[in-house]
DNA sequence: GTCTATAATATGATAGAC
DNA sequence: GTCTATCATATTATAGAC
């Protein structure tokens, strides 16, 4: 496996993958251009196409690359026993992914309208299997009289959009440790289902 | 004031405004081009020069009129006595109004990047406003002891992201009225400040 | 592996005819 | 008030040199 000199191939495909994720974060998929990224990275925009089929291929594997690192991420959580503290644990989980990838998180959510049909239908169809994930702690909680809710459903719709909304305002500088924000919002969750803490 | 054959311009600028706003919630407004928008109307792109300055006075002019279309709905709200009634009204008004306008909305949280600068102050100036008017009221029922809350500021931002979230999933034709809808999401928004109804 | 050059096309905005 | 035509520039993506 001879290397010849000038290359970079190990480097340079994270790094376009980091550049473009910046970017797209800052300015939106449509409103950034191949020079902008190759410009970032350092290498003409030719280069790119080494590494990325095209534009919207770039967005895709950024996508879906987060959402698979969700999964991943959510399957380490260790078991627990009552819905309660499934929930905490569940809260505690989401803040703590999503605060620590905002670039990721923004794009995963404001991109989707440009992405191609199929690899929308890709996302959405992993973003629901996510979504499920917490209905069914719902669900339990309220079979076994730990939650009340008047639909499980909507409950979840509503615990995603408050837990992921940490991203909007949350900065590492800010005044509340992630431990803090998370500790505060696990419990205002456990509030908005109705369940004893 | 004579009228000129073929002037449209009492129709034509409100239609521009109305195909401007579909297409910026639809696809982004980095990736509309004015000839979509005209193509829409049914006009040349030339044409929309005289019903617009640029294409950013487009985006900025919708963005400010949803915002100014907020307040004065808020403003509209009857007065109530005490804290908890306040919120639950609020977490109905807020609904209500975002609900009934799912595209403005939509623009006026995704395309915050694409306003230059100026314009981006001008309605974020708007949208810490409006945050502030739920904090009083989060703070005078913590005040009161109606509600408990570890941190308002967080409650506050807590309560919008979870109303707001009714848009990302809510569909005129689903399985619910929009009176459910809010009554459902209004109870889940006094839970999660500890508020007792 | 990266560069330069370029094809093919789209863009925002304006000028001038009607 | 609207249209056609156009300017000046930017875009994605590829071909071929090194």
């Amino acid at each position: 496996m001879a290397r010849k000199t000038g290359s970079h191939s190990k480097i340079t495909g994270p790094r376009i993958r980091t550049a473009a994720l910046t970017l797209f974060a800052r300015h939106g998929y449509a409103a950034v251009s191949m020079r902008q990224i190759a410009k970032e990275v350092g290498v003409q925009a030719g280069a790119l196409y080494l590494y990325t089929q095209d534009k919207q291929s770039l967005l895709f594997d950024l996508m879906k690359s987060h959402m698979d690192e969700l999964f991943e991420a959510l399957e380490q959580l260790p078991p627990v026993d009552d819905p309660s503290s499934e929930l905490d644990a569940f809260a505690r989980f989401h803040i703590a992914f999503h605060i620590e990838r905002p670039e990721a998180v923004f794009v995963a959510y404001m991109e989707l309208r440009n992405l191609e049909p199929e690899n929308f239908t890709k996302i959405e169809e992993m973003r629901r299997r996510y979504e499920a994930r917490l209905e069914d702690i719902v669900k339990r909680g309220v079979e076994a009289g730990a939650f009340t809710v008047a639909d499980s459903k909507l409950a979840t719709m509503a615990l995603i959009a408050m837990l992921t909304g940490v991203n909007t305002w949350y900065r590492a500088d800010g005044r509340m440790s992630q431990q803090e924000v998370a500790d505060i919002y696990a419990q205002m969750a456990m509030n908005a289902v109705g369940a004893s803490v």
